[in-house]
DNA sequence: TGTAATTATTTCAAGCTTAAACTTTCAAGC
DNA sequence: GCTTGAAAGTTTAAGCTTGAAATAATTACA
C-alpha cells in the first residue's frame, strides 16, 4: 500500500516537473519571438502546421494538428490572413469546407523564423545527446495515446 | 556536419513531441476538472501553489511559483476572492504587500480536488514505474536552467 | 424525394494571458 | 527631511482560448 501511493504521489510529481519545464521552455520561446521576430507563438505554430504540410489545408484539419479548439483557429487564422501571410480558398468539392494555405510571403517569413526557432531549441537542448533524445522519445511514446477515449 | 544538423533536428523533433504530449495532457485535465468538477487549470494551479504553501503568500511569489505574469495572478485571485475561496490581506509590515491564501472552504473544496486529480494523473502515467519516472526526473533536471539568463 | 442527422466552419460570451502603464509604498543616499 | 529609484500590485488594451450556439452544406435513409 505504501508502495502503491507512493508510486501514484511519483507520478504527480513528475507531471509537476514536466509541466514546469515545458511551460518555462514556452515562456523562454514566445520571448524570443516577441523581442526578436516581433510575432507570436500561435501564429508560428499555425505556420507551422501549414508550411509542414505544403498545401492547402482544411481549418478542422489544422485544429487538429495544433490540439486547439475550431474557434481559436479561425482567430489565428484571421489575424494571419489579414498580415497576409495566409490566405482563405473555399473548397472546389464540398462547399463548406474552407482551405488555408501560407502565401508566398507568409512561406519565405515562416521559413527564416523556423532557422532562429530551431537555433534557439538546438540551444536549449543543447545539453541531451542522441542517447537522451531516444529515452524522451521512448518515454514519450508510453505516455501518448493515453488522453484518448477516456468518459468520466 | 551532417551529424551537428541532424543532431539539431532531432532536438527540434523531441521538443515538438514534448510539446504534444504535455498539452494533450493538459487539455485532458482540463476537461476533466470543467466536466467532474466545474472548474479550470488556473484556478487550480493557484489552490495548489497556497496549498502547498500552506500559508498566505505574496502576490508575486505566486505569481513567480506559477510562471505567470502578475496581472494574471490578479485577475484569478479576483475570481478565486468572488467564490469566497481565497481572502487578500494586507501584509502588516510592507503595505505594498497582499497577503493571498485559501479559506477554510477553500481548503476543503483543493483537498477534494487534489485526490480527484492526483488519481486521474496516476492512470495517465499508469505505463509507466519508478525506474522511467527517475529517468524523465534526470532528463528534466538537465533541461532545467537553461531557459534562464539569456539575453537576446 | 424529403427529412433527419452529421459535419465544417464561424460567431459569441466568458475567461485566460501578456506586456506596458500606472499607483502606492519602501529604501538609500544626500 | 527630501528626493530619486526600485518594488508590489493593479489596471488596461490587445490577443489567445474555450465551449456552446448558430449557419450552411453534406450524407443517410425512409
Amino acid at each position: 500500500m505504501s508502495t502503491a501511493n507512493g508510486l501514484s504521489r511519483r507520478r504527480l510529481k513528475t507531471w509537476i516537473r514536466l509541466l514546469r519545464i515545458t511551460h518555462g521552455m514556452e515562456n523562454h520561446l514566445r520571448e524570443f519571438l516577441r523581442v526578436n521576430h516581433n510575432t507570436t507563438l500561435p501564429r508560428f505554430d499555425v505556420a507551422a502546421a501549414l508550411y509542414r504540410v505544403d498545401k492547402p489545408m482544411k481549418m478542422s484539419n489544422l485544429s487538429q494538428m495544433l490540439l486547439v479548439s475550431n474557434g481559436n483557429a479561425t482567430t489565428v487564422v484571421d489575424r494571419l490572413e489579414k498580415d497576409g501571410l495566409v490566405t482563405r480558398e473555399p473548397s472546389t468539392g464540398d462547399k463548406r469546407v474552407v482551405l488555408v494555405g501560407l502565401t508566398p510571403s507568409g512561406r519565405r517569413w515562416f521559413k527564416e523564423l523556423a532557422n532562429a526557432h530551431e537555433a534557439e531549441i538546438n540551444t536549449l537542448f543543447g545539453d541531451l545527446g542522441h542517447d537522451e533524445l531516444s529515452m524522451i522519445r521512448d518515454l514519450m511514446q508510453r505516455l501518448e495515446g493515453e488522453t484518448d477515449g477516456k468518459d468520466f
